[in-house]
DNA sequence: AAGTGGTCTAGACCACAGA
DNA sequence: CTGTGGTCTAGACCACTTT
């Protein structure tokens, strides 16, 4: 029964966190959910398959477990892990209507610093995007997207008006499935501050991002610098699921 | 064979995670791995022990698996996903010598907003702890802490002077391994600049933190200012590993 | 067609929480 | 002591890449 229409490519623990995330969201905090074994016979797969489920749950901030004692509902907490998201994506989620305003497109040698970030020579051409970033018509963010041009031949005719990432993935099966990161903190000087309408002096978050595709070569090299008075930055972290390499982040 | 004397509660995966984190790092990126099958036989496990190893190095950005293809090294990237983790643990992995100065400790009632954080009521009593944090002699990041003082009798006479989460654990048996975040960027105030020695209208980022213990208990409301010029934030993300939750993230 | 990683199963045993 | 989640196994079948 309840065998519903979307087969497409949704997997089975997907379907059980689904179905257990509808329920879970009926539920009070710190409820008590089924036991594995139960929720198994339930929706009648293994055991293995109703942990999947729970492992995206856990991930996701919905339910905790406590071993010996059982699965239990989440706090009403609201972030959730930082993950690759467009920002027209993150600012739908936000509730508001991303559009975006392309001030420069160009082609310039890709220079010793992004070069290397690229894994491509520093003669090498980059067509490079200078956009405005909006969210309800208010000024939100600078972007300045790096591209190797090999890899996007005729994007300037392309006119990238909505989501890059959209039209890198329908064009030319690019697909930036991983990044890196650095965030700090600065203040606007004065071409930054009239461009997002703010003072200058204001202060921002820059974000460089290098973007890789499944295979791990890099694809993007992306600033963006985003308005400190309009923007967060908001993500849920765990303690050090231990991992393969060294790393930071903020706490006491 | 190599039966090392690591026993402590060291899983069979965690081992072969590292047993294979050591190979990985002798050889070049986009190296092609064993096949899975091959590892499970080399290291007598069953496959999906393997795949739960290779599943903690693909995590952190060690390894990629291309689908019929195979699993190979990544490239060279230095970030790894954003992980809660002390300000001691984060400067000693960037090679920097952590310091504490307690400016101010005292017991104030919740208030509304943070008693809505903590899930506690307005007029209970929080522990507040003022600190400079240092790097090799450097001040880097001014940080506050709210505790509920019912949480920590007789925090404030035992002088927290080193790391505060090591404190909590050893005396109070309180661990925090979630955490919210909220990262935004500021300007400094003459007070602030002065302390962390930089000039007023400096740059920096606020990070407000709500930590959790493994039950999904609200422990600590925690707001950390970084200096823009001397601290960024590095991390991998990765593309919609579908979750739970509403969120946000920046990109394109 | 052969071989890879991806999903799922049925079952065993362990570590831990709680009455 | 009972029941929970945590780890691990041996094996099946599928989706995909590559030759």
């Amino acid at each position: 029964m309840s065998e519903t229409l979307g087969r497409d490519a949704m997997l089975k623990h997907e379907r059980i966190r689904d179905m257990l995330l509808a329920d879970i969201r009926r539920r009070p905090p710190h409820t008590l959910l089924p036991t594995e074994r139960e929720l198994a016979a339930t929706y009648e797969v293994s055991r293995a398959t109703v942990r999947r489920a729970l492992d995206l749950l856990e991930d996701g901030g919905s339910v905790y477990r406590v071993q010996g004692a059982g699965t239990f509902v989440s706090g009403p907490l609201i972030s959730k892990t930082l993950s690759l998201t467009s920002f027209s994506e993150d600012m739908v989620s936000r509730g508001l209507t991303p559009e975006s305003r392309l001030l420069a497109a160009d082609e310039v040698p890709a220079g010793a610093d992004i070069a290397a970030d690229l894994a491509i020579q520093p003669t090498d051409l980059l067509v490079r995007l200078f956009r405005v970033r909006l969210a309800n018509d208010v000024p939100i963010c600078l972007e300045t997207v790096h591209l190797p041009a090999a890899k996007v031949p005729g994007l300037l005719a392309k006119v990238p008006h909505g989501s890059l990432y959209e039209l890198l993935e329908r064009e030319y099966r690019l697909t930036v499935v991983r990044a890196d990161q650095v965030v700090q903190a600065i203040v606007l000087d004065h071409g930054e501050a009239a461009l997002l309408g703010v003072a200058p002096g204001a202060a921002a978050l820059r974000i460089r991002r290098i973007g890789l595709d499944d295979r791990d070569r890099p694809l993007e090299f992306t600033t963006s610098v985003y308005r400190g008075d309009r923007y967060d930055l908001r993500f849920a972290v765990r303690r050090d699921a231990p991992n393969g390499r060294a790393g930071s982040a903020p706490a006491t």
